[in-house]
Formats: C-alpha cells, sequence, structure tokens
DNA sequence: AACAAAAATCAACAATTGTTGATTAATTTT
DNA sequence: AAAATTAATCAACAATTGTTGATTTTTGTT
C-alpha cells in the first residue's frame, strides 16, 4: 500500500535477509501456513513481495529456512540427567515458568504448534522433535515406560501453549506463578514418575 | 471427475443435506478450515460444489452448523457430580479411554483442535465449550483455584488429541490400554486434585 | 565518468477458490 | 398431460496467491 523507495544497495546493512526472515517468523506464527501469505510477510519486512522469491525459492523453503526450533531451550529434559528422579516435576515446572524464556520461545513454540496443525511439514518437524528431545532422553533415565510419558509430558506442553496462547484461555495464565508453579511441578512428576500398573 | 446423474429429485430419499454435512464433518477435521475447499466437500459428498452454497449461504455457515460439538461426550466433568473426589481421576481416565466413544467424538472433537488453531471461529468455539463444561461445572465442586485445573485438564486432553491424531506421536496410542488408563488416571487426579500451596 | 554486478521493484501469468446466476432435470400438483 | 415447484448441474466471475521474467535503481570497480 505504501511506496518504497526503489532499489538502494547497502554494501554494510544488508540484513535484508534477516528482515524477512524476522516477519516470516512473525507471520507464520501469528497466521499459520496458509494464512501466512507471501504478500504479508513481504509488507511486514517493508519489501516487494517478489524479493521473498528471490532471497527464499519457495514458500516451503522460506518456512523450512525460518520455523526452525530453538533447541536450546528444549532442552528442558535436560534437566533429567542433572537432577535427582524426586525433583524432576519442580524443576521442568520452574524451567517452564521461567518468563526469561517466555516471550521469545514460548512465541515461537506456539507458531509451530499452530503451523503443524494444518501442515505436514511441520507435523513431521514436530515429531521429530518430539523423539530428539523428548523421548530419546528420557530413555537413557530409569523410569519405566519412557515413550509414554514423554509423549504424556509433551501433551501437557503443547496443550497449555495451545490453550493459553491459541484459543486464549485465562484460566492458566491468570492464576499467580507460584500456584500455577506448584501444580505444575506436580503433575509433570507425576506423569514422569507416577504409578502406571495397578498393584 | 466423475460423471453425476442430474437433477433427480427424491421423495423420501432427499438426505443431500445430511450427506453434505458428513462429508464437511470429514473434510474439515482432516484438511482444517483453510485446506477444506468447497469442492472437495462437494467431491466427497459426491455433489455438485453450488449445491453446498444453496443448503448453506457460505463457508462460514456450513462450517458453523457442521462443525458444532458433541455435547453428550463432552459431559465427561458429569463424573465430578456423581462421584467421590478420590476417584475422579479413574472414571475420567476410564471416560476417556472407552473405545465406545473413540471413533465418532475423537474425530470430531480433533476436527476442531485442528481448525481452531487456523480459524478465529473454532477458537471461540472451543473457549465457550471450555467455560461451560469445564470451568463452570468444576466450579460447582469443592476444589480449590477450579479455573486452573479445568485449563489444565482441557490442556491435557486436547494435547493428548493434538499430539495423538494431529503430528501422529506413537507413544501414547502405542501403549496398553491398561497402562494409559492407570498412568492417566493418576495425572488427571493430580491435576484436580492435587497441592496447589507450598505446605 | 563509464560500466558491470547486485539488489530491489514492476507487471503479469496461471492456478485455486468462494460465490452467483442461469439452466436443466426430476417430482409433485393440477 | 401440462404446469409449477423443487433439486441439481453448468458455466463463469472476481479475488487471492505463489511464482516468474523483465526492468530499474543503486553500488562498487575500473
Amino acid at each position: 500500500m505504501e511506496k518504497k523507495t526503489k532499489g538502494r544497495r547497502p554494501g554494510a546493512g544488508a540484513h535484508t535477509r534477516e528482515t524477512i526472515m524476522a516477519s516470516a517468523r512473525r507471520i507464520f506464527s501469528q497466521s499459520g501456513y496458509d494464512r501466512a501469505t507471501i504478500r504479508a510477510i513481504a509488507e511486514d519486512a517493508q519489501v516487494d513481495p517478489s524479493l521473498v522469491m528471490q532471497y527464499f525459492e519457495s514458500k516451503q523453503k522460506l518456512f523450512a529456512q525460518t520455523m526452525t526450533l530453538p533447541p536450546l531451550a528444549l532442552s528442558l529434559l535436560f534437566v533429567i540427567q542433572n537432577v535427582a528422579q524426586e525433583q524432576w516435576g519442580m524443576h521442568i515446572a520452574t524451567a517452564l515458568s521461567q518468563s526469561g524464556i517466555q516471550q521469545e520461545f514460548v512465541m515461537q513454540m506456539t507458531g509451530v504448534v499452530r503451523v503443524a496443525a494444518n501442515d505436514a511439514h511441520g507435523a513431521e518437524m514436530m515429531r521429530t522433535l518430539h523423539q530428539q528431545y523428548f523421548v530419546s532422553e528420557l530413555r537413557k533415565s530409569a523410569v519405566t515406560q519412557p515413550d509414554v510419558r514423554a509423549t504424556m509430558l509433551a501433551s501437557l506442553v503443547i496443550g497449555l501453549l495451545y490453550t493459553g496462547n491459541i484459543i486464549g484461555l485465562t484460566g492458566y495464565t491468570a492464576a499467580d506463578e507460584g500456584t500455577r508453579r506448584i501444580l505444575l511441578a506436580h503433575v509433570i512428576q507425576s506423569i514422569l514418575t507416577g504409578p502406571i500398573a495397578n498393584q
């Protein structure tokens, strides 16, 4: 809609690619794959749509290159290797409740959850992620039935992102952090070390 | 693609509307809102696309009329009114694990979860659902902080649907039903009646 | 200053999609 | 059997979208 100054070619300031990627991340996360149009991304980056195609070849490749998951924040189960079993729940809950990673990580993770609901590539991304970070990590520990527990933990985390950030339920985020953390700690503890057979 | 016999007008066999609605439910659930094209729904119902528009005025109204949630199966928290607190988890887990409602309910519920990830109307549907069936029901009981617990229970249920039916994680469904039910029962019990304050 | 390479824009194509108006076929009513 | 009504199809429009090729503008080099 707005005029753009044409064809400048900065030498040092050639961060155009990063600008586009940031916009792509934003739009993909907000709108999902289908509704994130190349034109919307380009407008957000204040750039011509065709330029997006010149940098990244197609929409699929743009998605693949921008929406990669942040492995650092996903090492939640790194806790498992360094903390006693009885304190897993509390440590993971604390890590999840920390506001430091909230902004960037939660936003990016929510975006992937949203995209994966309708795009096969996003779904595959989440599968490999889950296998690499949740299942394989938990298998190294001494818990029984690590696969079920890992999937259940992933379900809870994804579900909290989904209800809170996608459909906008306020019940969880409205509570104070202490309440959230203690309840979440017990639930996670129950998922990871709770009884699994009737005895 | 295939030929259709033209313009017959059955007297008794006028279930065309229901046929279209069934196809709409199927396609919406499988593909989400955007990728569920009117043409795909019409082809699934073996009907001309414009006929869909004649029965339902627009795609939005078709969605609104078909993708309503099955309240019967959502009375999971009906358990809360009739069962002692200590057995909530087991009863709800049993209800969720029953294969009787699996086919129809799980499919329909999964469809709404998928749609709500990208469509505002779907999200609103889930919000009111959650409020009506989860929050208000739990508030009638004597648990502390019903809002947080209700949201967390919804997150777990939605998360399990999401991981199992949308991104296709096998860890949970691969386990035998007994294992699933017992673990799930304890986790739900922890969500609904677990400690919420440090003491 | 002239020129080549790079970076960006312009304009348009082809496919898809929701939607609509006209038309054709079947069924009921007269 | 003719007419009216209902059910379904046909054909096309207008908007959107991913994508592409040509063009223009800027920058670095000679």
